[in-house]
RNA sequence: GGGAGCUUAGCUCAGCUGGGAGAGCAUCUGCCUUACAAGCAGAGGGUCACAGGUUCGAGCCCUGUAGUUCCCACCA
């Protein structure tokens, strides 16, 4: 490593290879070692198919702050990473790109298929981890996994299986959410609803037995092929002499039965429905309750159905295939073969040719669509694979309640409950190929369904060797819920298992709380009877500078990548973190992450200065035997400001912790520490040298504290100072807080003497003398001591050619400054007006005596001297008084300009 | 229809269990004070959305109102 410090900030120039000094030196690497107490976050997956986004690196920066943190503590802190093989997103591109070259999935056919899949996951699936890496991402690397790896794929099956065992997942015929688009069923979660405007279109349906025309409303008319009922209330007054009878179903001239279910409410509309069991999930429930025939009249891929759909289905009837609520097929006839929306088109047309389009109201409602291709959802009657979900909604509500796993921010604990506690069954089964295909066999003869883990050889019911597996893969979702098991080694008990599970934070955007963390929770609840970690440590998503949300399609996002590369990966990771509230989104901004990489800038300067004066000695990295004042106030500040990053570290305010650090480094150790070692470093002997070590052991300490924000630059720095343990600072211990390092009363007379200093400073800038012109500073005070101490400060940091200290001064024609513990005079005869100077006292006055109302009105309240706590009664007594002092001596300052 | 968040300086946002309103950027002033002009020293700028309430004391707690964003929900 480098053992000079370049001349500028440049992070190009070092960040790669600082990354790759950790990753030969296998600091990531976390062992289970039980002589350390674990830490553990296993990363949220990133697709396989997936670019580096702004949400990905809030998300790993956050991740990797507070594994650095626990590392630097001492735990064993594993961080473990990996990708996903997101079935649904990575089988659409790999269909697109074939698409283009005129190839369909049938042309190629499974296997080829999946040959071309895995080639694509070999190619993109190490695109994203690199860009981690540019981040400064301290993962694991050697435990790196992928969802469809074998270890992943025998856990999946063996949860399968064992649900399948206990009667947790089914396999049937029920309404689920089916894409056109992406030719697959998907789960209620992956369903966005969307408004669109719509219409409602009023039908008349005429009663067969009464000849009147029943009214009713729908918004999707061509579902109406598939009616085969139309439904009112019981209690309906209007409609009580139909109870029994059937309307004609326009078009199709069929009849079909008024029935009388409770989903058809009186208050709303004519208090009329129709019922397409096949095409509506309520419509569905009522025929179930009412037993009527599901007729299914749309193709899966988006047609109304015709006589070759009609001939399958006659096929499978012949054979005896049918299961339970098989829809039956329409032949739509005319409408045969066009696309839903086509359909609508022409049946809207024959409707109100032949009288039954009675009235057609605009409306605005939400429509479901498919999260990722933004589809209009059609509900389909399938068959299909569902895990159940009462059984397992219970133990993950307890987890939460009960503390074992927290949430943060806790408001999104509510979200989680509402939707555990009215989740219904999770349909896991995908009409996709690139995925966990379902362990499911079924015996060509005798039809018997034999769930195993690994292929049976034949058909334990008839014995026949004809046994073809299901089609199907499952929901992508399904292996991630096992994520922070599978990934340890389950169903294997392995050491690391033992040791890293349960793992302890799960950081995650809160837009995936239903997909992923609430699964896991009751995954891992079912599977190891355990929580599968400690908090869930909830972020906002990252939005752009006009806090619109980053999307392809808008055109806005900003690429980290870019970002990095023009101001380096520290400077993002610090934005990044700086203003972060838990929960709550951010806007992205360049301005901020140029004032970040400023930032690093000054520490790097800060660092050059530190060199610049211990370079040449042999100066060691330890405090020195005996400390100035001005030492053991930054030795005291920094030992505060390790406590309170530690603090909010522990409670997830990473974004507090961080502006602690950074008004630290900026302000006392720039603005102030610096500044004040300079007399002394210009000194010889044991002051010049305690001075130094002072500097470089408070640098250093400032390098371990940043570095879980800023790695990069900390390790590049920390390489060159001299006196240091160990190899790298990323395995240093991170500092805490310690008593004995805590001088408060050095503190408050250091605070006093700054106090003064930026009096002055004020005085003479609101004057606009410039630092060049030196004037001398008598100083009244009564704490003589401290300002004696601190005299030479005032000299270097207050333009002051001189100070003179004493209980009081008779001094006229001098601008006149007061704090709260001294009164200072600074002859500038000539620069004095007499007039302004008056004004300004006065106003100066005005607002001390302003102060001092406030403090003895508080004291004269009974209530609150009765009240509130000794120390805040104290405080304001102590206030009171040097605000009557203060208004004593700038009273004696008029008196004296008069 | 239900739920949640947000509303603080010109802009973007912090503000821990209630105890004298903060940062960054922007604006203005003065400085090349040899670590840093990507900087230093200062200044201005806020009825903390509004209205009530609790309290000795409210940006913070409670109730209501308005605006805004998001989530959930089968509204034919």
């Amino acid at each position: 490593m480098n053992k000079e410090l370049a001349k500028s900030y440049s992070p190009r120039d070092f960040e790669d290879k600082i990354y790759d000094f950790w990753m030969k030196g296998n600091y990531f690497h976390a062992e289970v070692d039980p002589k350390k107490k674990p830490y553990t976050i296993v990363m949220p997956p990133p697709n396989i198919t997936g670019q580096l986004h702004m949400g990905h690196a809030l998300d790993e920066t956050l991740q990797d702050i507070l594994i650095r943190w626990r590392r630097m503590q001492g735990y064993s802190a594993l961080w473990l990473p990996g990708t996903d093989h997101a079935s649904i997103a990575t089988e659409a591109k790999i269909v697109e790109a074939m698409r283009k070259e005129g190839v369909s999935k049938d042309d190629l056919g499974r296997e080829k298929f999946l040959e071309r899949a895995w080639e694509w996951k070999r190619v993109y699936g190490g695109r994203i981890t690199e860009q981690l890496k540019k981040l400064g991402s301290s993962c694991d690397w050697q435990r790196e996994r992928f969802t469809m790896d074998e270890g992943c794929s025998k856990a999946v099956r063996e949860v399968f299986v064992k649900l399948y065992e206990d009667g947790k997942i089914y396999r049937g015929n029920r309404m689920v959410n089916w894409c056109p688009h992406c030719n697959t069923s998907i789960s209620d979660a992956e369903v966005e609803y969307r408004e669109q405007d719509g219409n409602f279109w009023h039908l008349l349906y005429q009663v067969k037995e009464t000849g009147e025309y029943l009214e009713l409303a729908t918004t999707r008319p061509e579902t109406m092929l598939g009616d085969t009922a139309v439904a009112i209330n019981e209690r309906d007054e209007r409609y009580k002499h139909l109870h029994g009878c059937h309307v004609i179903l326009p078009l199709l001239n069929k009849e079909i039965p008024i029935v009388c279910d409770d989903h058809a409410d009186m208050e709303k509309g004519t208090g009329v429905v129709k019922i397409t069991p096949a095409h509506d999930p309520n419509d569905y429930e009522v025929g179930q309750r009412c037993g009527l025939p599901i007729v299914r009249c749309f193709t899966y891929d988006g047609y109304m159905t015709g006589a070759k759909d009609v001939r399958k289905y006659e096929e499978l009837k012949a054979k005896g295939n049918l299961a339970e609520n098989e829809p039956e097929v329409l032949d739509c006839g005319k409408y045969a073969g066009l696309t839903t929306l086509e359909a609508r088109k022409v049946m809207l047309e024959d409707l109100k040719a032949c009288g039954a389009l009675k009235e057609v109201e605009p409306l605005t409602h939400d429509v479901g669509t498919c999260y990722r291709c933004h589809t209009t959802i059609e509900p389909m009657v399938s068959k299909q694979w569902f895990v159940k979900m009462a059984p397992l909604a219970g133990p993950a509500i307890d987890c939460v309640r009960e503390g074992r796993t927290r949430i943060i921010p806790d408001r999104f604990e509510k979200v989680y409950y509402h939707w555990m506690e009215n989740i219904k069954d999770w349909c896991i089964s995908r009409q996709l190929w690139w995925g966990h295909r379902i362990p499911a066999w079924y015996c060509d003869d005798c039809g018997e369904v034999i769930v195993a883990k690994e292929a049976p050889d034949s058909c334990p019911k008839c014995g026949k060797t004809y046994l073809t597996q299901d089609e199907d893969t499952l929901d992508t979702w399904f292996s991630s819920a096992l994520w922070p098991f599978s990934t340890l080694g389950w169903p294997d008990k392995t050491p690391e298992l033992e040791y890293f599970f349960p793992t302890n934070t799960l950081v995650t955007g809160y837009d995936i709380i239903f997909f992923w963390v609430a699964r896991m929770i009751f995954s891992s609840c079912e599977q190891m009877n355990s929580q599968p970690f400690d908090t869930v440590f909830m972020h906002g998503i990252v939005r752009d500078e006009n806090g619109l949300k980053m999307s392809k399609s808008l055109g806005n996002g900003i690429d980290p990548l870019e970002i990095i590369d023009k101001y380096g990966a520290d400077a993002l990771r610090f934005f990044l973190a700086t203003g972060n509230s838990p929960g709550n989104d951010m806007r992205f901004s360049e301005k901020r992450v140029e004032a970040c990489a400023n930032f690093a800038n000054k520490l790097w300067n800060a660092s050059r200065f530190v060199h610049m004066n211990i370079d040449g000695f042999d100066v060691k990295n330890e405090l020195p035997k005996t400390l100035s004042t001005e030492d053991k106030w930054i030795v005291s500040s920094l030992n505060r400001v390790a406590k309170e990053v530690n603090e909010n570290l522990e409670k997830f305010e990473l974004g507090v912790a961080v502006q602690k650090l950074y008004d630290f480094i900026w302000d006392c150790f720039c603005d102030w520490y610096i500044e004040l070692s300079k007399a002394r470093l210009q000194s010889e002997g044991e002051t010049a040298q305690n001075a130094r070590q002072v500097l470089l052991w408070t640098l250093e300490k400032i390098l371990r504290l940043l570095h879980p924000f800023m790695p990069y630059i900390t390790e590049e720095i920390w390489q060159t100072l001299p006196d240091n343990k160990g190899e790298t600072v990323m395995l240093c211990e991170y500092p805490r807080y310690d008593e004995s390092l805590d001088f408060p009363q050095a503190v408050g007379a250091m605070e006093k003497v700054m106090d003064a200093i930026r009096a002055i400073r004020n005085r003479r800038s609101e004057m606009n003398v410039p630092p060049s012109k030196k004037a001398k500073v008598y100083i009244a005070t009564k704490l003589s001591d401290i300002f004696e101490q601190g005299a030479a400060f005032i000299c270097r940091l207050a333009s002051a050619s001189e100070v003179e200290i004493a209980e009081s001064f008779d001094i006229e024609g001098a601008v006149n400054v007061v704090t709260a513990d001294a009164k200072i005079y600074i002859p500038m005869d000539q620069l004095v007006d007499k007039t302004a100077e008056l004004e300004r006292l006065n106003k100066e006055l005005a607002q001390v005596e302003k102060r001092l109302a406030q403090s003895e009105g508080k004291l004269n309240n009974k209530g609150f001297v009765a009240k509130a706590p000794a120390a805040v009664v104290e405080k304001v007594k102590g206030q009171a008084e040097k605000e009557r002092e203060q208004i004593t001596m700038i009273k004696a300052a008029i008196e004296a300009l008069k």
